[in-house]
DNA sequence: CGTCTTTGACCAGCGC
DNA sequence: GCGCTGGTCAAAGACG
């Protein structure tokens, strides 16, 4: 069993692009990240080696987990973040409520699931802090904000966008 | 009292 | 079919 399937570790086949924005979040810089365009031997470089923040993986093709009756499989953009940090929970503007935290099999650290407040939203992320480094946790966002931020403290929606013009691996 | 977390149980997918 | 694993549910409790 290796990591996520759908999550690229630094090193793999993505590298930091130079930032053509970069925005604030608790502090922290985010570099947006796009495929090499051969795809091999991209390198992950983190600027801020306190707290920041890089992009590692995205990918359009997610199967939803339980479809009770009325929803079938749905296709949801999904997007890996792995940030180096000391706080599990980012601030990214919008409400989560925790609906569970599993441990997973070879990982020392539990993996937590999250899902928006917002009525409606439909939006979910996992948080993970990785065994082998501790300082690094990684952060999937599954499907996307339709409402607007809850908070003034970011702009990440508008990041989420950004992404979302890049096909998936 | 409303909101959020915790946590064990449950369920579905997958490999053998 | 069975067991393992990841993802979700939901009751109970904590907290402001």
């Amino acid at each position: 069993m290796e990591n996520h399937p759908n999550l690229f570790l630094a090193s793999s086949t993505t590298v930091l692009e130079a930032a053509p924005f970069s925005s604030n979040m608790n502090g922290a810089f985010y570099n947006r990240i796009v495929p090499e365009p051969d795809g091999l031997n991209g390198k992950i470089k983190v600027k801020d080696h306190s707290f920041s923040k890089s992009l590692v993986s995205m990918k359009n093709e997610v199967k939803s987990g339980k479809n009770k009756g009325d929803e079938k499989k749905t296709t949801k953009p999904r997007i890996a973040f792995q940030t180096r940090t000391k706080v599990d929970i980012l601030d990214d503007g919008y409400r989560w409520r925790k609906y569970g935290q599993k441990a997973v099999k070879n990982q020392k650290f539990p993996r937590s699931y999250y899902r928006c407040t917002h009525l409606s939203c439909n939006v979910k992320k996992q948080v993970q802090r990785q065994s082998m480094d501790e300082g690094i946790v990684v952060t999937t966002y599954e499907g996307r904000h339709m409402h607007p931020v809850e908070k003034h403290s970011a702009n990440f929606e508008q990041i989420l966008n950004q992404m979302q013009i890049y096909p998936p691996f």
